[in-house]
DNA sequence: AAAATTCGCAACCGCAGAGGG
DNA sequence: GCCCTCTGCGGTTGCGAATTT
């Protein structure tokens, strides 16, 4: 089987993602979601493979991602599941709600690995430490993974310190079924979404479908006034995003990224867009 | 102050699994 | 069952910042 290369060696960017970059890619993923990979840099206007994209978005665009230094408890954590589990990033990342398997990895390789170098682990000594082993021996079976994914939402939904949050299915999972690029919708087109009920501390959590009442208004809406909606993503509709989009996905101060130093809320972002030359 | 070294992190690479035709 | 595509994972690398000499 020859495997399709990631990427097209002509004229595909690589290295550190510029602020313009990031811009458009949380532009395409927030509007449409990741229904396809491979095919999204096309869309989004970057000049980057698709698996450069979804890294990029996984580890650092993703709204709800914690940044900055790691809690005791968090280091806890790790140091406990890694004792169990191994090399298991995502595994070990998925229980501590906002930090990705890389920034874990990361931070095990740079600060914790030497800390506790001396006393090899649990998983090490009773072979879970897969990393040293064969590599078809490394992941965790279709049961582990599934029950890691109902971890992490179990997360989400309930162990979050700041749980304030209703899942909220993007736009994404609306596209026309009669594109045959569009059949890997995954689980990562969920846009997390948070009430911004600052007055209440009591924030009741809901789980909405696909069948969201307000997307499908929306969507309705939206491709009722524009018939090139899913042909011409992103180009021709920036007002109608935002001013309705916006007000459905009002990420918290610190779900945002940070652009320039500065955090970019929604709305700054749109500000941004228009000046940008599509 | 400049050079050398170390550190932390973002990003890349290659592989495996899942799933569709 | 085979082929192919896509996604996700873990290991590794490279670069810029910070620290030391």
């Amino acid at each position: 089987m020859v495997r399709t290369p990631c990427c097209d060696k002509t004229g595909l960017r690589k290295g550190t993602w510029t602020p313009e970059e990031d811009r458009k890619l949380m532009a395409y993923v927030t509007r449409y979601g990741c229904w396809n990979w491979r095919q999204l840099p096309k869309f989004a206007g970057l000049a980057r493979c698709g698996k450069s994209c979804r890294l990029r978005w996984m580890n650092y665009l993703r709204p709800n991602i914690k940044r900055g230094s790691y809690s005791k408890e968090e280091e806890e954590t790790i140091i406990r599941l890694h004792d169990s589990l191994g090399n298991r990033w995502s595994a070990i990342a998925a229980q501590l709600p906002g930090r990705t398997d890389n920034e874990v990895k990361n931070h095990w390789h740079t600060t914790l690995k030497r800390r506790f170098k001396h006393k090899p682990s649990a998983a090490a000594k009773d072979g879970k430490d897969n990393s040293s082993q064969d590599p078809k021996l490394r992941r965790g079976t279709s049961r582990e993974k599934e029950e890691t994914k109902l971890n992490d939402v179990d997360h989400l939904l309930i162990s979050s310190p700041n749980p304030p949050l209703i899942l909220e299915s993007s736009l994404s999972s609306q596209q026309p079924a009669s594109s045959d690029q569009n059949s890997s919708i995954t689980t990562d087109n969920t846009v997390v979404t948070s009430k911004l009920d600052s007055g209440s501390d009591d924030n009741s959590t809901t789980t909405n479908t696909n069948t969201d009442i307000h997307t499908d208004t929306l969507l309705e809406a939206y491709e009722a006034e524009s018939s090139n909606f899913w042909t011409e993503p992103f180009f021709s509709d920036i007002n109608y995003m935002w001013s309705d989009v916006s007000s459905v996905v009002p990420y918290e101060a610190d779900q945002f990224p940070l652009l320039d130093g500065e955090i970019l809320y929604p709305f700054d972002f749109y500000d941004q867009l228009q000046g940008l030359d599509l």
